[in-house]
DNA sequence: ATTGTGGCCTGCCCGC
DNA sequence: TGCGGGCAGGCCACAA
């Protein structure tokens, strides 16, 4: 998906629709309609509503009602894309098709003005849930302190880097933001997450705040230093060396055997 | 409980 | 040009 800076633009994009009255609701694809939500359901709970709030926790938007109105939960997978009025959240998203196909809108809801919010997703890996639980989500990256982040890593023996993605525990970081984060603050993303003192949690929480901000500044997920050598025979930009490449915390990672410790 | 694995679903890109 | 394999920014159910 999208990572937390795509979501956040997101949130942004869908603060258009607040206090719009909500005409309908189409779900075509039962599929995409999680945790028990149905066409039915959704359409009793949103049809002449309007949406008072929008927040973000991680990767999950949240569209609140008013009074007695349930609370949509939206996330995107790794091809979603959210679309109000016409106008996209985010220009590119990598690896998903940017083609204007009408099939791979999966979700919509529209209000009596006229507009819509929609979301498209070729691959259908993302969702829409009613009143989700937001306790199944850790602290928000962005907001975490160090001494959360301390807490998170503990005294787990997993790899720092399946930690740090670890939703549950901390909200918001995907593959790139923890490839990137890790190889700015000079970790192997294999380390043991409890084999770091605290001058080194700093370090890194100095670095997950940094990049996640920069990131937003940039444009998204897809702006990160180390991204565009993060492929098969990818030189590391800052020594110049091969990076290395295997599966960590059952995904793709890049990281440089030199500095990156 | 924690951690790792496989699978979901679809599109794209590369090499033959 | 066509085709098969590999790959993908996420997440969930399941097993050890």
């Amino acid at each position: 998906m999208p990572e937390l800076p795509e979501v956040e633009f997101y949130r942004k994009l869908s603060e258009r629709v607040l206090d719009r009255p909500i005409k309908g609701v189409d779900a075509p694809d039962a599929w995409y309609l999680k945790r028990g939500a149905t066409a039915r359901s959704l359409r009793a709970g949103l049809r002449g509503r309007a949406f008072v709030a929008a927040r973000r926790i991680g990767k999950l938007l949240l569209l609140d009602g008013s009074d007695g109105t349930p609370t949509l939960g939206l996330h995107f997978g790794m091809s979603g894309r959210l679309i109000v009025d016409g106008v996209a959240g985010v220009d590119d998203l990598m690896y998903a098709s940017n083609k204007d196909l009408g099939a791979w809108d999966r979700f919509r809801v529209r209000f009596s003005d006229g507009g819509d919010l929609r979301m498209r997703d070729p691959r259908r890996l993302g969702g829409v849930e009613l009143d989700p639980d937001e306790e199944r989500l850790g602290p928000d990256a962005l907001m975490v302190s160090a001494g959360e982040l301390a807490r998170i890593l503990g005294v787990s023996n997993a790899p720092v880097k399946a930690r740090l993605m670890d939703q549950a525990r901390l909200a918001g970081v995907g593959n790139l933001i923890a490839d990137e984060v890790l190889w700015r603050a000079g970790v192997d993303p294999r380390r043991p997450a409890s084999a770091f003192d605290s001058a080194e949690v700093k370090r890194l929480h100095r670095h997950l705040r940094k990049t996640i901000a920069d990131f937003l500044d940039r444009g998204g997920s897809h702006t990160g230093d180390l991204l565009p050598h993060r492929v098969r025979g990818g030189v590391c930009p800052k020594d110049g060396v091969s990076l290395e490449r295997a599966q960590v915390g059952g995904r793709t990672t890049y990281w440089c055997p030199t500095h990156q410790r």
